[in-house]
Order: C-alpha cells, then structure tokens, then sequence
DNA sequence: TCGATAAATTCAAATTTTTCGATGAATTGC
DNA sequence: GCAATTCATCGAAAAATTTGAATTTATCGA
C-alpha cells in the first residue's frame, strides 16, 4: 500500500491502458471479481491466441494484471496496489 | 463536472500519457498554476518545435489540456474536468 | 510595410507497436 | 507414453507513432 510509481512506470502503465483490447480484458479482469483464466479472455476477444497473450503480458509488464499459475492454466487479477498508485500520481497531476 | 468518458477517450487519454515527453508537458503545465505558454514547454523539452507542437495537439486532442490563444501566443492548461473523469473510470476498473 | 516571433501544418523517415502463424514448453487425461 | 490443452515466444509483415526540416499562417513591434 502507499506505492509511489516513477514517471517510467507512469508511462508505462498509461501505454498499456491505451489500446481498446487492453481496456477490455481489465475490464473483463475485474468484473470476474476472482482469478480470470487466461483462456477465457481469448473467448471474449477476437484476436489470435498469441496477440492476446501478448497484450496480457504488457498489463502484467506496466504490474496492472498480477498472474498466478495453476498447472497449464493462468489466472489473472487487478493488481489494485498499482492502480491506486496510478490513480494517486493522476490526483496530484490535477492539483 | 462529473463528466463521464466513453471507452474510446479512456483509450485516447491513456495513450496521450504513454510517453515521456507529454508526460513532462503535464507536470509542466500543472506546476505552473495558471496558463503556461507553448514557448516556455518549448524550452524545457530538448526536441524540435513542430515536434513539441504535434505532442500539445495530442494532449489537446484529448482533452487533458485546453488552450487559449492570445495573439501570437497559445497558452494551456490541465483541464481537470477530463482528469476526473479519467480517474473515476480507473476507479472503478479498481472496484 | 517589413522583419521577427509564435505556433501549426505538411511531408517523409525512422522507430515502435500490433498482429498472426508457427513453434515451443509445460501439464493434463487417458 | 502419447495426444490434447494451455499459454508463451519467435519472426516477420502491416500499421501506427514519433520526429524534424521546411513551410505556412498569424501577429507583433519598429
């Protein structure tokens, strides 16, 4: 908690939340309240298999999306701790 | 106020911070508390003045700042409306 | 009016990002 | 063991973004 981005994670975490499959899968993310299987992003969004991996591993690069393997599964989750980080550096922007 | 964003300006907000330059231009023009002139972001910013031009476009574009012409001078500012909203929507994909 | 200044626009190049097919690695079920 | 499943990675093509020189537009001051 109380996490303090530098400008670079700043960028990067803006970077990743600016394309609309992006968006799409956090929102996904978050509506499941739990852990999201990475397959069952692939079902909500027609890109390929390995773009779609792609992309979840740039929210899990800007620490958006945290990730927990289960066997040849992998689950996703907000990671809430960086969100708010994010949120934190955009309130003193506006200050 | 409470200006609610579609998805397609989130997306064209977050891009707008995903980079380092326009980033500065931010924290520039919200350091300065009033308006700050495009000249002044020009001395600031080690990049060629149609450069620096194209980026204020982009952040205008999105509705991060507004501007004001007077005479031979363009000034901006944050507008804090759009970075509320912004962050309301970040709020919630954290909810 | 004329030259200087401020900023936007145009155009082209260099770079980055997006996309997908193919392949690889790990795991599961039979 | 072996075929199927899940996901990551690689490589290349396509698309988008970034950059700056040159030009344009508008305004200011002398």
């Amino acid at each position: 908690m109380n996490k303090v981005l530098d400008i670079k994670s700043v960028e990067k975490i803006s970077k990743a939340l600016g394309d609309p499959y992006r968006l799409k899968i956090m929102e996904a993310v978050k509506k499941q309240k739990q852990w999201l299987p990475c397959c069952d992003i692939l079902g909500m969004i027609d890109l390929a298999q390995s773009t779609v991996s792609h992309h979840l591993k740039q929210l899990v690069d800007a620490d958006l999306l945290l990730l927990e393997k289960d066997g040849r599964n992998t689950r996703y989750y907000v990671n809430k701790e960086v969100l708010s980080a994010y949120i934190k550096y955009l309130n003193q922007l506006e200050a």
